[in-house]
DNA sequence: ATAAATTAAACAATAATTTGACAATGTCAA
DNA sequence: TTGACATTGTCAAATTATTGTTTAATTTAT
């Protein structure tokens, strides 16, 4: 049962915060919204409409000018508005000359997060993603950034804190690039996660972007999900390999355990990648070819290639 | 043979605060309610005029046209209406109430968490932002979504993995809405958090997104953060209250252990905040007026905004 | 007999519509 | 920099529609 075609102009612009005299402008010279009729020539506005002024309201907002905005499709709007939410700070620094070295992005993030500064850190970062591939923005700014704060934290130089507050920052940040990825739907799909016991989660959705750029479809899970969950999610999404980072090497015997557990759940044509600091300590312990340890970035990728051919042929 | 509640107009005004001659003329225009007549032409309304003709007037009042209204059916016209009697309530802010029905959006959300589709909970959240204000969007949609999936995941309905997906769509999706609320530079502070080895971070989200809706700053710092830690920040950002969020009540010994940690870590002048699910259980362990328990939103707003009023005095 | 209800018509206050004008702002080329 | 031009929000006037109230005449109930 639905409600449609209800809403006088008044109630429109109460909800949008509008007045009525703009959403009459918006309708004649752009066809903003173009409500129905009352056979007295009343507006009466559904709840479409209401939802695309609001849209519209926070795309100018954000500094689009309504002459442009108003005439895409209530899908485009939805996207525009997400999208310049996440990165809004990029509208106020625009204007600031790029440097283009990562170096210079990696000593703003670590600036940021010495200074304690997450807004300054996410500004950084978008501008970073602006600025540098995704594969040069990993390897090159956020993977040492996680190293060093790593670093200063083991050698007491950092508060839990800013670990904290840096990774709650960086995991958003991966997150929406990661969301904003364009994969084609007919890529062989990668579960992503990070096995039982391991919460670190930033190399994880690393390795997702990673797998992105190789043209790959990320199916990611986050942090701490036991082998049996992880074998259920590459069944359900039926995909071609798993991928777990680990981070930090420790109960290596659990770790163990919960891999050859996955080993056995999926069958031997799933391949599995383990990659992450954490990672090379392993390589003694496995052989088996289906699953491969990988010390860095460079390898996965074309490991991964390797992968797509293999099941191409 | 069931007896029927009938009454005079005089009685219908009273109880609707519509006038005699309103009844009556929305009856003539627009048939509003078609009362039965006595043999003398006396008009004799039932039980549900008078509901109709209160839900019409708070329609009226709400901003619809009574000539639109009018002919709608009783459901339709509860379903138009009971959203805003709901929000009307609270006046205080921003005159944002809901135009869609709150469960139209717990429904899709729902539905996409079993269907295992995260690009589709992401598009109802979307659009659920649009429709919805923060606070009912937390209290309406979100909440009962993560007390619903809990409640599966105990049952053992639904799988680990679904859970891991919904709480990291969610953890973005709130956390994009936390980046992009707007708070003056001047408004006091807040840390917001979750004690050590509690990992559910989404009620700390919702808490500092609340907080945000309440014009305080929100610093967020995510989960299981110890005691030290937690003190650390609100010193560093020179915070007036820290709010921790506690999704489940499982080790209270450690948990009373962090929380009175924090309370001799920070001075008297700093209040405390605890809540989410489990936290009601906790409240006979603590007496201190600057540990406040609550057992939900509209309490933490209340008290926001005391706090607030009080250091401005 | 008095108070209350009924209908119909008239009335006045809002509210919505269109049109045109206007000011503030930004853009672009000279 | 200046001036021409487009964009965009706001406003006023005239017209029409909606809607609550009033008035008047009549009927009914207590």
């Amino acid at each position: 049962m639905k409600i449609k075609n209800v809403f006088p102009i008044r109630y429109v612009a109460q909800q949008t915060g509008l007045s009525t005299h703009v959403i009459r402008i918006w309708e004649k010279r752009y066809q903003a919204v173009v409500p129905k009729r009352t056979e007295s020539n009343r507006r009466m506005f559904c709840g479409k409409d209401i939802e695309r002024l609001k849209m519209l309201k926070t795309a100018v907002k954000i500094g689009h000018s309504i002459s442009q905005v108003a005439g895409l499709s209530s899908e485009e709007l939805m996207q525009l508005v997400k999208l310049d939410i996440s990165d809004a700070s990029k509208v106020s620094t625009a204007h600031e000359p790029g440097l283009l070295d990562a170096t210079y992005f990696y000593d703003r993030s670590l600036s940021a997060v010495l200074d304690f500064d997450a807004k300054a850190l996410e500004s950084v970062l978008d501008r970073a993603a602006v600025h540098l591939s995704k594969l040069k923005l990993i390897n090159a700014v956020i993977k040492p950034l996680c190293q060093k704060i790593g670093e200063l934290w083991e050698h007491g130089e950092l508060k839990v804190i800013n670990e904290h507050m840096t990774t709650t920052v960086i995991r958003s940040f991966l997150w929406n690039l990661l969301r904003s990825a364009e994969v084609s739907e007919t890529s062989p799909k990668i579960v992503v996660a990070t096995p039982a016991g391991h919460q670190h989660e930033l190399g994880a959705l690393a390795v997702a972007l990673i797998a992105c750029e190789s043209d790959w479809q990320s199916v990611y899970f986050g942090p701490s999900l036991p082998a049996e969950e992880i074998a259920a999610a590459v069944t359900f999404a039926n995909a071609r390999a798993a991928a777990l980072s680990i981070t930090y090497h420790e109960d290596s015997h659990q770790l163990n355990l919960e891999i050859k557990k996955l080993r056995r759940y999926l069958g031997d044509e799933i391949t599995i990648f383990i990659g992450g600091q954490g990672a090379p300590p392993l390589v003694d312990f496995f052989d088996a070819p289906e699953i491969q340890i990988l010390e860095d970035v460079d390898r996965f990728r074309i490991a991964l290639n390797n992968l797509r051919k293999l099941q191409h042929g």
